[in-house]
DNA sequence: CGCATTTGACCGGC
DNA sequence: GCCGGTCAAATGCG
């Protein structure tokens, strides 16, 4: 499970050097589509671990009382599910599919060739940092239900550096290009090529200040090599609909602090468990 | 001025 | 009653 979370890990970051990197075309949205789709296996390949490490450690008790709590949620979500195909615009509330949940950690949570708007912020019980909430931008247009929370990992409480991420994406995404021919492709539907269309002048949503605070970095060298970096990417002659628009430095430059930095990678190699 | 974000209220599951 | 997810009025910002 670590390994392939460490993958996951390096995947959001190639692809938040990658995407930005390449032409608007069909074949960026494939990119992308695949960077996403890799990182959903490998998430579905840690859920099942973890559901089999609990099945091994745990009394046979507290594993019936997990499996009815899912299986309890899972079949209402699907009540849930055939009351909304019928256009109820009420019971909109609590909706929440376990099975289609997607967790990742990353030190880049906000650049994944999405668009996202935040709808809230809430402190977590036991947790440092409160977690922010984020719908699919084209919501109201397209009826998109895509959701997500970014959470920033307590672990690294000490230092600025190697701050991770916990991103968990809810929902598949439906929305699509702007002068694209087909609609309502229901979410049941998986894995086919979803366009996004981010071309528009709407801000990529990075702000957040609790979470996020930028430019700590008192290392010239590696700011300066972030300033570089920062304007051969963010700044492109062409249009490249997942080229984050104005995002702001501090989630490269947080990348390049992750990979500069001599020790880190060895950290990250010892601390998960 | 029209947006996106913030933030406390509210809601429903557990 | 607590807790996490969502709503929506207030606020901020370009």
């Amino acid at each position: 499970m670590k390994e392939i979370a460490r993958g996951q890990s390096l995947v959001t970051q190639l692809r938040a050097i990658v995407l930005p990197a390449l032409q608007a075309d069909q074949r960026c949205e494939l990119v992308a589509q695949m960077f996403q789709n890799i990182l959903d296996c490998s998430s579905k390949a840690i859920t099942e671990l973890q559901l089999q490490h609990q099945s091994d450690a745990r009394p046979d008790d507290t594993l019936l009382v997990d499996d009815k709590k899912r299986v309890r949620r899972i079949s209402y979500d699907d009540c849930i599910k055939e009351e909304g195909a019928t256009a109820n615009p009420h019971h909109q509330h609590k909706r929440r599919r376990s099975d289609d949940s997607v967790s990742i950690e990353t030190p880049v949570p906000h650049y994944d060739g999405r668009q996202w708007r935040k709808y809230g912020q809430k402190h977590i019980n036991k947790a440092k940092h409160s977690r922010s909430y984020y719908r699919c931008t084209y919501r109201q247009e397209q009826d998109c239900k895509a959701t997500k929370t970014v959470q920033q990992q307590d672990e690294s409480a000490g230092t600025d550096n190697h701050v991770m991420y916990t991103v968990v994406y809810h929902g598949q995404h439906t929305c699509k290009d702007n002068n694209g021919v087909d609609s309502g492709t229901d979410e049941s539907e998986t894995n086919t090529l979803n366009s996004s269309d981010s071309r528009s002048s709407i801000s990529t949503t990075c702000t957040d200040p609790c979470d996020h605070q930028t430019s700590l970095g008192h290392n010239n060298l590696i700011e300066k090599s972030a300033d570089l970096v920062t304007k051969s990417m963010y700044e492109p002659s062409y249009m490249n609909p997942f080229a984050p628009l104005d995002l702001d430095s501090w989630e490269l430059d947080a990348l390049l602090r992750f990979h500069l930095e001599p020790d880190n990678n060895e950290g990250i190699n010892e601390k998960l468990v």
